[in-house]
DNA sequence: GACCTGCTGCGGTGTG
């Protein structure tokens, strides 16, 4: 891959002296610079280095923060693309492609295109497409596209399952991929990879340029989006760096701040002061249910702020959300309490102030935050941390270690995920067919696929074919057939149409809406939380306490209900780990700590609970690898905090465990935090016999790793749930047609029957290897479990023994997820996969 | 005495 690219450096030619802005032969990059003038704006290096790339037909990869005049960079890039194709002003069909991940910021996108638009190509429009498009809008555009578009990667998908998708991309010159950040690191970027490569076998000259957040790997981003192109690519950097201010709300007594919890009411006063003495402030929590807490509890300290401050989140309706965005935007609102619904779209401008209350969990997360406030150029960006517990004032310190070294996440690229490239077969067999050597080699330019092997080819192809091995006798899975030149095509059109309705990769579980009997939906809430409730439960949901009264064709009706208080919905979601760009940083913290470093006021508050437990027992440092041994009622605990996050605690403690049960035959209760984890056993255990030297090198081995995690966790339970959003994806489920939803019990029914199917007669299923790779990749990062055995190895054992819980050890205590590993089970678990290992080996 | 978790994003019938 090429070097990245130097500083832009501005030449003479560029200097233009406007003296005649409208004149005839001004060249248009002299129009540009009149544009720009015009309305007072400096033009940036940055900017003139993306021009002179498209102008010369070279793609590339922008990473700018906000606000930095990013969009005006890639568009007039494009234009001037368009324009040195010689017949630029002439029409006819699409030229320019504009894509975006969300459809509110598509509306956006096309208001600020429209302006410099006019000044070069005055006779040209920006459509949009998405699925808010209106139906005589999409005739219109079926015919013919117009020269510009913005649309959502789902969109273009699906304009290229159209049998006449390459007469309409035929005259594509350039493509924006904006907010690349946000696709590389799911399967939408996955899907967006191969729509890309499509549009580039149609024109090898296309320009592809993508517009990304400051990541830790910038090349590799640029990999993923040019493909086997990036080699030519350019990486540039945008306008200078935003000033970023990161601080913390320090809890007036900290010593009576609590150890453990995540909801931080404590912080309250604190943060009522913070938006009383601003403009307008945006609240970020980490879950819904906070959200939801936090507004209800505000509103009671504030009843005057009624109507003043408000909501939102993913669950919540449209209506609802865009209330209270217009509501951010015309400066109305004093304060939003809000998730990472808020992190992006609309451009804010009268958000002065952003609180971040709970653990911001990754850098790269709680810049994007910080940039929601000060969202023009030259002005600071600024984010306050509210912490919900004792440890996240470390965090605290830690984050803005971090945030001052640049120590920001990369953003990990799927590999190769079979289920989109299913998915993608059946795309292009519906958009003008495919032979499959062409499509092969097509695929292949992309990043993701970039090593697929002809094996997993020739998979996917039969699999499209036939349904693979299990399916062959239903003619449903017989999706695409080779005509007699061998061109595979969708024979049929009630499979057309099934496709085209499941295209995509986002996979969402089935959910009731939430309506008042009055009329009006309030959002949607998850099946399994209503179905626990009985005629006249009260709720929490939408900022309003809710009465529930019955369900009626997947919809439940509630009204308001009198009282303050009620259950509050739990909503599945994501459990989004510590980064060990964070973790890293909180530990260093520590190892400062030890030495009687308390740099700061977050440092400062929590000496007296960091001298306790150095008093207790000890501190956990880079160096040292912490162990404490305490018995209570429960039984007798063993505590150690590796600082690696949660998803690696999990692997850790479940592996140690195990391990632990070959030496000594016992059940373990387990629980996990961010910042270590607890075994507990009910019966009497020799921990220390365990953790001798050569015992502590064999618990943290890295040999038999894959093996020993597998057996020690119900991997194939985790793989189940996994394959349920793999189905999806490869088009094994129809989800039903629009406003008649399957329930979700259905779809994980069919889910699991294709999983037992595969498992029993099709055993080469690669969707069930994958299932199982993504459990190990993503939720149980093992790269990362590996990477942190070899580090403990490294790091000296210090084992306490304490008379109770320490303040590490507290929040372990109370953390509810416990999850039951008796070695009895264990043993049965382990002969059985030894017996379907011998079997298959048999069987080869 | 301490606590009561879990994000976001998109798309889509039929036919006279």
């Amino acid at each position: 891959m090429n070097a990245r690219t130097s500083r832009p450096t501005v030449t003479q030619a560029d200097a233009v002296d406007i003296t005649s802005p409208t004149a005839r032969d001004a060249t248009p990059l002299q129009q540009i610079d009149a544009w720009f003038a015009a309305r007072d704006w400096k033009v940036f290096p940055f900017q003139r280095t993306v021009w002179r790339a498209a102008q010369k037909g070279k793609s590339g990869l922008l990473h700018a923060t906000t606000g930095s005049g990013k969009t005006y960079a890639v568009w007039f890039a494009a234009l001037l693309r368009v324009l040195s194709q010689g017949a630029g002003r002439q029409q006819g069909g699409l030229r320019v492609l504009w894509l975006t991940p969300m459809r509110a910021l598509a509306a956006d996108t096309v208001r600020a295109l429209e302006e410099p638009l006019a000044a070069l190509l005055p006779d040209w429009q920006v459509g949009m497409r998405t699925g808010d498009t209106s139906s005589s809008e999409r005739a219109r555009q079926d015919r013919k596209l117009p020269p510009a578009l913005v649309t959502t990667p789902e969109s273009l998908t699906l304009l290229l399952s159209r049998t006449d998708a390459r007469e309409q991309f035929r005259r594509l010159d350039v493509v924006i991929v904006d907010e690349w950040h946000e696709l590389m690191g799911n399967k939408r970027g996955s899907q967006t990879q191969l729509a890309l490569a499509r549009l580039r076998r149609w024109n090898p000259d296309l320009v592809i340029w993508g517009l990304s957040a400051t990541l830790g790997n910038l090349q590799q981003s640029q990999d993923a989006l040019l493909g086997d192109a990036s080699a030519n690519g350019v990486l540039v950097e945008g306008a200078s760096k935003k000033r970023i201010v990161v601080d913390t709300l320090i809890p007036d007594h900290p010593s009576r701040f609590p150890w453990g919890g995540h909801l931080g009411l404590q912080m309250l006063p604190a943060v009522i002061a913070e938006i009383d003495r601003h403009q307008t402030t945006l609240a970020f929590t980490n879950t819904r249910s906070q959200a939801e807490i936090w507004y209800q509890n505000m509103l009671e300290a504030k009843p005057e702020w009624a109507g003043l401050i408000a909501l939102h989140h993913g669950s919540l309706d449209k209506s609802v959300r865009e209330w209270v965005e217009r509501g951010l935007k015309n400066g109305e609102l004093k304060a939003v309490i809000c998730t990472s619904s808020l992190d992006l779209g609309v451009d804010f401008l009268p958000v002065e102030r952003v609180l971040q209350i709970g653990s911001a969990r990754g850098v790269a997360r709680l810049l994007q935050r910080a940039g929601r406030s000060g969202h023009a150029p030259g002005r600071v960006s600024r984010v306050t941390l509210v912490p919900t517990s004792s440890l996240e004032l470390l965090e605290a310190a830690g984050a803005r270690d971090a945030v001052a070294r640049g120590q920001i996440e990369a953003r990990a690229i799927p590999n190769k995920p079979l289920d989109v490239l299913v998915q993608h077969l059946v795309t292009i067999a519906l958009g003008g067919g495919f032979t499959s050597q062409e499509l092969y080699d097509e695929v292949r330019t992309t990043y993701a696929y970039r090593n697929l092997t002809l094996e997993e080819w020739q998979w996917a192809l039969d699999f499209v074919a036939r349904g693979g091995q299990s399916l062959t006798v239903y003619p449903e899975y017989r999706r695409v057939l080779p005509d007699e030149h061998g061109i595979f095509r969708v024979p049929d059109n009630t499979i057309a149409r099934r496709h085209r309705m499941g295209i995509g990769t986002i996979v969402s579980d089935a959910s009731v809406q939430v309506k008042y009997l009055s009329g009006g939906t309030i959002g949607s809430i998850e099946e399994s939380f209503i179905s626990r409730l009985k005629a006249g439960d009260h709720f929490l949901f939408g900022g309003r306490i809710l009465e529930f009264v019955r369900m009626h064709e997947m919809a439940a009706y509630v009204r308001r209900a009198t009282g303050s208080r009620g259950a509050i919905p739990r909503w599945q979601g994501g459990r989004m780990p510590l980064s060990s760009e964070l973790a890293h940083a909180a530990l260093t913290r520590l190892e400062q700590a030890s030495q009687g470093m308390y740099e700061g006021a977050e440092m400062q508050a929590i000496v007296p609970l960091l001298e306790l437990q150095q008093q207790w027992s000890g501190l956990p440092t880079a160096h040292s690898l912490l162990a404490e041994i305490t018995h209570s009622r429960e039984g007798q605990h063993l505590f150690m905090y590796p600082f690696a996050g949660r998803s690696v605690h999990v692997g850790l403690a479940s592996l140690l465990a195990w391990r632990f049960s070959r030496e000594q035959a016992g059940t373990f209760s387990i629980s996990i935090n961010d910042y270590g984890f607890e075994l507990l056993s009910p019966v009497p255990v020799n921990w220390q016999a365990l953790l001798t030297t050569a015992g502590i090198a064999n618990l943290l081995s890295t040999d038999h790793l894959l093996e020993d995690v597998l057996a020690s966790l119900n991997a194939s339970e985790l793989a189940q749930r996994r394959f349920r959003e793999i189905a999806r994806i490869a088009g094994l489920i129809f989800q039903g047609y629009p406003g008649q939803p399957k329930s979700n019990r259905q779809l994980q029914a069919s889910s699991s029957l294709f999983f037992e199917v595969f498992r029993k007669h099709d055993a080469g299923n690669l969707l069930l290897t994958q299932a199982q790779r993504e459990v190990l990749e993503q939720e149980l990062e093992l790269t990362r479990l590996r990477d942190t055995l070899e580090e403990l190895q490294q790091r000296t054992l210090q084992v306490h023994q304490t008379k109770r819980a320490t303040p590490f050890a507290f929040p372990l205590m109370v953390e509810r997820f416990r999850e039951k590993l008796s070695t009895e089970k264990l043993t049965d678990r382990v002969a059985r996969m030894v017996r379907e290992l011998e079997k298959a080996a048999s069987t080869r």
